[in-house]
DNA sequence: GTACCCGCCATTTTT
DNA sequence: TGGCGGGTAC
């Protein structure tokens, strides 16, 4: 039995009050590091410990994956594992995705089954795009991702294509709502849903089938909402449908529990509205609110300034927030001669508090930026300063081609319908099925009402291809058959072996490994992430691995290097880099926000019209707000965009900032370029800053003649830090295991399935080992490749 | 059926 | 800058 803990001692008055409230709907207004996190999870745990309430009961939904993971951590903790994995915790995407399967017989009459995948955003748009050639409409004119975005918002406000029609005020609208209809026809066609249709579909389950929602209101019966001012209109008729509870209750009177903060409201884009507040009262009409004011996180410095910042906002309520830290240090301020000094910066700055011991350990520092593009120029500055860093929510390790190819072949063995799948993969690797014959089984299937991979099975039939064409799409269609044939026996790791071999993919990738693309590594990492999988029965893990995928993407585990590798984010004592939005929720001992210009900081986007203003304002303080002791705002003062170079303005925000709370390091900027004047002046603070020994040469040079940028070449993505030989080498966080031979025909080894064996024959293929290895039993012979296999010498 | 070259175009945030 | 579609040459 798990000690308890006494889950109210520490609390404050109102903090106490929210974890006692247990009863009927609640609405707490907390802001930012009032520990409304750690309210959640004790109240939840008061609910069990105190309560009684079974853990199974409880429902808590966050906004992303992350904060998911970190709050079921928790209560791990307060409650203990097992009570935890009872209780129902995550995103609204996750949850839905899970009462959709459960119920999908539901579904069946619109086309979709148990097996529906969940479509990426690319997906998503190449699905758009195709709506869009099936309609003969330009695709210059109307940009499939532009026109992607209108739907999508047509369905934050529940619209279907018709009433997206209705409402139309533009004729681009209305060509949108065309699309859309036909958009919706192919995702069904293909058995796949979209993001926003996890969300839908679930309301309208609830919404149309009472006996269904009862279930769910019975089950669970305590709710728990995080970052409820983020909520878009699904996602609260959800919270409203459950909340509302069962009929014998009096309606309102559920057990609802919402946290916000309407000054960290940053997804209004995604159809999130301060109105929710106003309906959540107006629905639920017992609500109790209650007011966490007291910040425990930050100084009373970074405090002030962020407020200095959001209190320009019109649309919002005052709130009187405090903090009993002290004053604390001036929020620092830097403008950078351009965006490659602004990186500069930043590491520079870094390696001094770390030497300096202000920070132990790098873990304690972030780096936030307002677009995700920002975080190449400054991982080119932590490598070349060798500090260990990982970007948080980058996807771009499921957005790599092998990546998606391997998900694919995944994909069309779990739903064969999955015409976007098919069509990728289809000629991966080359297999002569070419554009042309694609296009004439797209027109057999027409004519046939299937999927294309179900029109293979009669394309004997079909008399507009070659016998060539045809064999070879019942190739592939066999070997489709062959590795669906495999799923019982074969857990998910050793599956996805199975796919890169029969296949031939796996030998492609290891073929063509050309210069230091190593995409068969790739595919070795998305196995070792399958590892977690492969407990599970195989047909149950390809469907939670691939809905992980597409719902977590890249936000449980990280990439770090320039290399894409995937690490877990516990191992290694990195800084962390990471979009403002993807901050929300964190935080620092030390903070870095880097681009505080305008254009950048007010995204450029933003500044036409004033509500889009006041969510930048908000997202500045959001992120200043996640310091907890030291701030900086760093800027470039010129910018390099699409290949051009822009001169920047300071960001209006810093402006903003009480002046007595900001403290402006290097130069002060008077006209822009390199006068005498300011360089001058930067010699003088770069030498102010080289007495600490830590500082390298590099840094004062680049600083000090201010031409660096002119001089060194640009970086592109494809240069690899290694090619510098200044450059010390990113470090990686597993070396990949020594390419030579292993075994030698005749040793005896032992695998953990097939046990024990003796090995035939032994080859490299493109520095891989393979070996042929005798089994005992019927399993006889095997030819195994080492990069997977684990075989043990006996 | 594929490989390469040219010119065009974008330009936010996330599930 | 760089990714993509379309055109042309093999």
């Amino acid at each position: 039995m798990l000690e308890q803990i006494d889950l109210l001692a520490g609390l404050n008055q109102p903090q106490r009050q929210a974890v006692t409230t247990t009863q009927g709907p609640v609405l707490i207004l907390a802001g930012p590091g009032s520990g409304k996190t750690r309210v959640i999870t004790h109240r939840i745990a008061y609910l069990v410990q105190h309560e009684k309430v079974l853990p199974g009961h409880i429902l808590a939904v966050t906004f992303t994956n992350k904060a998911a993971r970190e709050m079921r951590e928790r209560l791990e903790r307060l409650i203990g594992i097992s009570a935890a994995k009872e209780m129902s915790i995550g995103t609204f995407h996750a949850i839905c995705a899970r009462v959709l399967r459960v119920e999908a017989d539901y579904l069946l009459p619109l086309g979709l089954n148990r097996s529906f995948v969940i479509l990426d955003t690319d997906d998503q748009v190449t699905l758009v795009k195709q709506a869009i050639k099936e309609l003969n409409l330009d695709e210059k004119l109307y940009r499939p991702s532009a026109i992607h975005g209108m739907i999508s918002r047509a369905k934050n406000e529940m619209q279907g294509p018709e009433q997206m029609a209705e409402q139309a005020r533009k004729y681009s609208e209305e060509v949108a709502a065309r699309v859309y209809k036909v958009y919706q026809k192919l995702l069904r066609q293909s058995n796949a849903v979209d993001f926003d249709d996890l969300l839908m579909l679930t309301e309208q389950l609830w919404r149309r089938n009472p006996e269904v929602l009862e279930k769910y209101q019975r089950h669970w019966c305590y709710l728990h909402v995080d970052e409820f001012q983020d909520c878009n209109l699904p996602q609260y008729k959800l919270i409203r449908l459950l909340g509302l509870g069962t009929p014998d209750r009096q309606k309102g009177a559920g057990n609802v529990c919402v946290v916000g903060d309407d000054d960290q409201m940053i997804y209004t884009w995604r159809g999130a509205s301060a109105e929710n507040v106003l309906r959540f009262e107006r629905d639920f009409p017992a609500t109790k609110v209650i007011l966490l004011e007291q910040n425990y996180r930050s100084t009373q410095s970074i405090l002030d300034a962020a407020q200095g910042v959001v209190r320009q906002n019109r649309l919002r309520k005052e709130k009187r927030l405090w903090t009993a830290k002290g004053a604390g240090e001036q929020v620092i301020f830097y403008e950078a001669f351009n965006d490659e000094m602004e990186g500069q910066f930043v590491a520079h700055e870094i390696q001094r508090l770390l030497a300096r011991g202000e920070v132990k350990h790098r873990s304690d520092i972030a780096v936030m930026y307002r677009t995700n593009a920002q975080s190449r120029a400054l991982e080119e500055q932590f490598l070349r300063a060798n500090i260990p860093y990982k970007v948080i929510g980058s996807r771009k390790f499921y957005e790599r081609k092998e990546i998606k190819d391997m998900l694919a072949y995944l994909r069309l063995l779990a739903n064969p319908d999955d015409d976007l799948s098919f069509e990728r993969i289809v000629n991966v690797p080359n297999r002569k099925v070419g554009p042309k014959t694609l296009g004439e089984l797209r027109k057999w299937a027409g004519t046939q009402q299937c999927s294309l991979f179900v029109a293979i099975r009669t394309i004997d039939q079909y008399p507009g291809l070659g016998a060539a064409a045809k064999n070879a799409l019942k190739g592939f269609a066999k070997l489709i058959e062959d590795l669906r044939g495999s799923i019982e026996d074969l857990p998910l790791p050793d599956l996805l072996e199975r796919i890169a071999e029969r296949s031939g993919y796996g030998h492609e990738l290891r073929a063509n490994a050309e210069e230091e693309l190593d995409r068969w590594g790739n595919v070795l990492e998305l196995k070792r992430v399958a590892e977690d999988y492969a407990e599970i029965e195989t047909p149950v893990a390809i469907e939670l691995f691939l809905e992980n995928v597409a719902l977590v993407g890249g936000a449980d585990t990280v990439q770090t290097g320039d290399n894409g590798t995937l690490v877990s984010e516990e191992n290694s004592d990195s800084v962390t880099l990471i979009t403002l939005h993807a901050a929300k929720g964190l935080e620092y001992p030390v903070v870095f926000i880097v681009g505080m210009d305008e254009g950048s900081l007010p995204h450029s986007r933003s500044l036409q019209s004033p509500e889009q203003l006041e969510e930048e304002r908000r997202l500045a303080y959001v992120g200043f707000t996640r310091a907890m002791s030291k701030l900086y705002l760093v800027r470039a003062k010129r910018r390099s965009l699409w290949g051009e170079t822009q001169y920047t303005e300071t960001s209006r925000f810093v402006y903003d900032i009480p002046e007595h709370l900001l403290k402006q390091i290097g130069v002060v900027s008077q006209n822009i370029g390199s006068s005498r004047m300011t360089k001058a002046r930067q010699v003088e603070w770069d030498n102010e800053y080289n007495q600490d020994p830590f500082d390298d040469q590099d840094f004062g040079a680049a600083i000090g003649s201010g031409r660096r940028a002119t001089t060194t070449p640009k970086w592109s993505s494809t240069t690899r830090p290694g090619q510098f030989s200044s450059t010390p080498k990113p470090v990686r966080q597993e070396e990949r295991t020594p390419k030579s031979q292993q075994f030698k025909p005749g040793e005896r080894v032992r695998h953990d399935k097939f046990g024990e064996g003796i090995i035939l024959k032994s080859e490299m293929e493109s520095g891989t080992e393979f070996v042929e290895v005798q089994f005992q039993g019927k399993i006889g012979k095997k030819r195994l490749s080492l990069d997977f296999a684990r075989l043990q010498k006996l």
